[in-house]
DNA sequence: CGACCGATTGACT
DNA sequence: GTCAATCGGTCGG
């Protein structure tokens, strides 16, 4: 299997958010290698958009989201959790797509672990059904903020293809500016998906 | 420098 | 349903 190519990234975020429900992320930590199914995607448009980290101009904190796509944009916030973000667009555009929940396939032992689960066979949903969580399980942390998706740490596989009635829309979640715009998308009734 | 608050989660009433 | 946890970015003085 091989990664998406960089033109797959460097797209304009609403269009690379859509695409990317169905992709399977793959995370490899030493011999080990844990994989999902993306289900659940939110789309942050730099300048243009209120809710966007990039808003404000290109600081220290953000500068990842202004490369060009197809890397990864990990941040901190609520002082305790980190989410995972696959930029996008071309060089100095400071777009993302926020990866908001995934169906586990491989690694799923691992996965509990890191999440501080019990040892019980099979996933539950509340394992990756949030962004938080998401990161939580798959180990991503400060350090993988900058990873090249082109790389062999993290990256994203061609996966099921998800038909265009199956994919849900609304407006993003846990925001206050730009609330009312539609640009989370979903794969509708699947029970990973974040409440 | 201090106050405020956030792309969240989990525990608890 | 409500609320604390906990820290770094941002903004006002």
């Amino acid at each position: 299997m091989k990664n998406l190519p960089r033109s797959f990234y460097t797209r304009p975020a609403l269009l690379v958010a859509k695409d990317l429900l169905g992709k399977t992320l793959v995370r490899k930590i030493g011999r080990v290698t844990l994989s999902g199914t993306i289900v659940e995607v939110e789309a942050y448009c730099g300048a243009k958009d209120p809710a966007s980290h990039a808003y404000r101009g290109r600081t220290k904190r953000n500068e990842m989201m202004f490369r060009e796509g197809g890397y990864l944009y990990v941040y901190f916030t609520y002082g305790m959790h980190f989410c995972a973000n696959v930029v996008t667009g071309k060089n100095n555009v400071g777009e993302a797509v926020l990866i908001r929940a995934l169906e586990p396939v491989c690694g799923i032992e691992v996965m509990k672990k890191n999440r501080g689960f019990a040892k019980t066979v099979g996933a539950t949903h509340t394992l990756t059904n949030g962004p938080a969580k998401v990161c939580q399980a798959f180990g991503i942390e400060r350090k993988e903020n900058g990873t090249d998706l082109l790389g062999n740490k993290v990256y994203l596989m061609a996966g099921e293809s998800i038909t265009k009635s199956s994919i849900g829309t609304s407006g993003r979640i846990g925001i206050s500016r730009g609330k009312e715009k539609k640009r989370r998308f979903f794969v509708k009734g699947n029970k990973w998906v974040s409440g």
